[in-house]
DNA sequence: TATTGTTATACTCTATAACTATA
DNA sequence: TATAGTTATAGAGTATAACAATA
């Protein structure tokens, strides 16, 4: 059995290939995946606070201080008093953090078309369905995933 | 269109985790998965030397010696005078080292049978046959991939 | 002069702890 | 006493450079 017929190696295998293409395309807009999935976060419900922002992307709070760093810095995103609690921050999505997170998943579906090229649309609509029952066997948190932890395009 | 509903997340997703479970249950085996990797191409071709080895994985030669003295400490592969350049080591499988190496494959076929048990036996093949064509459309190395360059169990 | 294996160094990342202000 | 955000520190992992032996 040669590793390239195991289903786990390509699965593996191509995981990481999407992922680094991912953020190497995502780079120009000067967005890390991190950041992508915070903007997500907050495009479906603002103002939340930075714990609230971690515990759903499965990071440190510790770490996403540098993450909205990041996107208020490019002014995606802007700190706000928290009305219920004064020792948490509102972090809401501006306008252009909107514009910014349209852009990233344009790039997201260009990324998909390229990958997916060489399926049909029946066997695409027939992978994604399977890899949906693998993911929600294997117990895995939906929009959470380490490949959105960090992650740097390597030059 | 939700995350979850991405070809390119759910690949990523999937992929990371499969990685990390083979790492995790490669663990009691004393290996590494690079250090599987490099099992596996001396079960293929026995004597390379480290370079060789190196260019095969896709890591540096520097990291080839640290993997290597790692397969040499727990005696599943040896260092030997190369026949033909006396630069370099012919690094040969032991036969702990193969009694390793069926052992780390028993790993991944279990590993692979839990992965997959949501699928048929059809879907299964129909899965992998996809997976195949996708990963040959991206261009990917076989036997290479950044899963397997370092990588410990965390905790 | 180029290449193999090796070691040492520097750099990056990540994880932990510690501090403040609130609750 | 516990929690949100922040900062600093230390540890691990990775990449780069440099060296001796040989081609």
């Amino acid at each position: 059995m040669e590793l390239d017929d195991r289903g786990v190696y390509l699965l593996s295998h191509l995981g990481y290939h999407v992922a680094d293409r991912f953020a190497h395309d995502l780079a120009p807009l000067g967005l890390q995946p991190a950041q992508f999935g915070v903007l997500t976060h907050l495009a479906r419900s603002d103002g939340r606070s930075q714990q609230e922002l971690a515990d759903q992307l499965g990071v440190h709070r510790n770490a996403m201080v540098g993450i909205v760093d990041a996107l208020e810095g490019r002014g995606y995103v802007r700190r706000a008093r928290h009305p219920l609690d004064r020792r948490a921050h509102a972090v809401h999505l501006t306008e252009s953090g909107r514009t910014a997170l349209d852009a990233a998943r344009a790039v997201a579906d260009e990324l998909e078309a390229s990958v997916l090229t060489p399926l049909d649309a029946a066997e695409q609509a027939s992978l994604i369905a399977m890899l949906h029952r693998l993911v929600d066997h294997a117990g895995l948190p939906p929009g959470v995933h380490p490949a959105l932890r960090t992650r740097l395009p390597r030059v």
